[in-house]
Formats: C-alpha cells, structure tokens, sequence
DNA sequence: TGATATCCTGACCGTTTAGGTAGGGATTAC
DNA sequence: GTAATCCCTACCTAAACGGTCAGGATATCA
C-alpha cells in the first residue's frame, strides 16, 4: 500500500508555494530547482492541482503559479484528491459514496460484504488524517519545526527530523 | 491511493478459512468456488499468508487449510501486510521505523521534511484501522451482519457500511 | 501399488500505471 | 522582438498487477 510520489511531489510543490506566498507568481522552475524535482514532469502535476483550483496561474515572462486561496483553508485531502485522483482503498468502491460492482458477495447476494466494513475503516483513517491537516501546518512545520498556533515549541530538533534509532513521536491525526 | 485486489483476495479467503473453522482442512478449490476467484492466482496469494503464520497447510488428498490461530487474534493489519509486503505511504518509508534516504529535505539538512509529518499521520490512519479489525469481526459480520460482542444485532447503522439501497441480509447456504 | 487430490514453486505473459522526456505552441513583460 | 513562462500533446521505459501454465512434492485411499 503506497501513494505514488506523485503526491509527494504534489504536497512539496504546495508547501513551497505556501512559504512563498506574498512573493506574487513564483515560476515552477526556481521550484523544481530549489526541490531538485524534474521540471517537466512538475509541469503535469501542477496542471492538476490548477484544475483543482488550488493554484492560480501567470502566464508569460514574470509569470508563475501562487496559490488560490490562504493555506489555512487547503486540506492535505483536497491535494492529494487532485493529485492521485480517486482515493479510495479498493475498486468497488466509488467516489459518490455509493457502491457500484465489483464486490460479488453482494452481487451474489449471498453475504453482507465484509470486506467493505474493512475498506470502509481504512479509508476513513486515510480521509481523517488528511483532512485534518491543513497545508497552512506543514508549511509552519518546514519552516519552524512545529505545529502553527500549538504550545510545543522549542523541540526542534527531537521530532520528525530525528533519524537515529528512536521512533520519532509524531502527532497523530 | 488503493490497494490492491491482492488484499481484498486474500481478505476474502481469509474470512472464507474463518467461517469454516471446525472442519478441519479447506481445500484452496473449494474457497476459489466459493468466490469466483482463480484458483491458481489464490495459491500465490496464501503463499504469503502461511509464510506470515497466519494458516497452516496440509498437503496430499484431504489436505487445504485452517487458520493458524483463532480468528479472535488475526488482526488485518497481519493480513494486508503479508498480503501487499510493505505498509507504508511512501517510498521514504521504512518497515523498521527509521527512515532512510530519498527525503530530499532532510538529506540537503535545509528543512524539516513536512510531508513526512503528513505520511505519519496517514499511515497512522490505515494502521489503526487494520489493527482494530479483527478477522473474527468480520466473519460474524459475514454470516451475521453485526459486529460481534456488542448489542447492536441487526443493525449495523453505526458503522459506515449502511449501504442506501442495500439488499436484504440472505442466510449463507 | 497406483490413482487421485492437494499443496507448492517457478516461469511466463499481457495490460496498466508511474515516472519521466520531448517538442512545440500560447501568452506576457520588457 | 525577444526572452521567460505557462501549457498541451505525445511518447517512452520500467515496474507492478492480475493471471496462467507446467510440473513437482506429498498425502490419502482403494
């Protein structure tokens, strides 16, 4: 089970632009450079999440892309959403909320599916967690090392960035 | 972000294994029967299951197979993780809990690596949920419709599998 | 003993997707 | 007009997924 790195890409792009706000349209390109991410390939991902309204796009010399609306209203969902496209655990489930096919213990009619209680629970955990985190939080994170508008500064060193051994403690959704 | 049918394969036989328990051994043809699923594509897949110790095998005429332990202690994040290998978000990701290379911020030592912090809490998300589902919960949802040891019988409104246009809960044969 | 049922393993194969490249067109600032 | 930038279409390669096939190993039973 992965999301592909498309998402991570996606995401990277997202809080770049989120810690360049004010600046007006920042070109991809200083983006791709400063990420060491393949431009070209930034170009598609981009296009995505312009589509999705959450980038607005200059065209032209002194052009680039800034984000639409304040991080603080840009779920991780609303990216990844854009990013991934469909985001469910499993094929027979459909983005309406309704089920289609697919799942033959019902088609059968035999059996309540059990397996979509199990797909149903995971794709709440994954929904949850990236709903509830904001773009304006990660773009705080990078820049200082802890969550916006919470008490628990100062330990910058000992969480996520903390690669030897130890577990890091990250907040949980 | 999906799963593969993989785990959803391999749920199935699992619960198929949990509602026969008592018989002894199951042969594999039985449960590709059952299913609909292709008996060849099944033996790669309960490979990776008794290579986890989740069922055990006989082998010659008479043989096919049991669960390992009762259903009460299978959880499914043993199940989708002997099933899909690794359960991580992203490629940046380790199994043992540190991380390695391919997490640009961290590696250039520029910024803390703010997507990490988004996998975590996604990864936490699908995690709880496979681990607070146990294979036995399933199974009576499958011959029962309910969750087992709670009172709710017959109506399983609570939990987010109350499907709109749902069909009628048929007996197993 | 032999036939049969079953598990087990490795190799193969077609399709899709991910990740990335290439080229060129459209738009704008200077 | 030129350079910078967005934008779009097409293409490519490698890997994974879902599945099949062939055959060997092991056990039961007549």
């Amino acid at each position: 089970m992965m999301f592909s790195t498309r998402s991570e890409y996606g995401v990277r792009v997202m809080i770049a632009l989120g810690r360049r706000r004010d600046e007006g349209p920042v070109p991809l390109g200083d983006i791709a450079d400063s990420e060491s991410l393949p431009l070209p390939y930034l170009e598609h991902l981009i296009a995505r999440l312009r589509e999705a309204g959450l980038v607005r796009s200059t065209r032209g010399a002194r052009g680039g892309y800034e984000l639409e609306r304040p991080a603080t209203t840009i779920t991780m969902a609303e990216v990844v959403s854009a990013l991934e496209g469909t985001m469910v655990p499993m094929q027979c489930f459909t983005d309406s909320g309704e089920m289609r096919v697919l799942c033959n213990h019902e088609i059968d009619g035999f059996d309540h599916c059990a397996t979509r209680l199990l797909w149903t629970r995971v794709q709440g955990g994954v929904t949850r967690a990236l709903e509830q985190t904001t773009l304006a939080e990660l773009v705080e994170f990078a820049e200082h090392g802890g969550p916006p508008k919470r008490q628990q500064k100062g330990r910058t060193k000992s969480t996520a960035t903390a690669i030897p051994g130890g577990r890091p403690a990250m907040p949980a959704a």
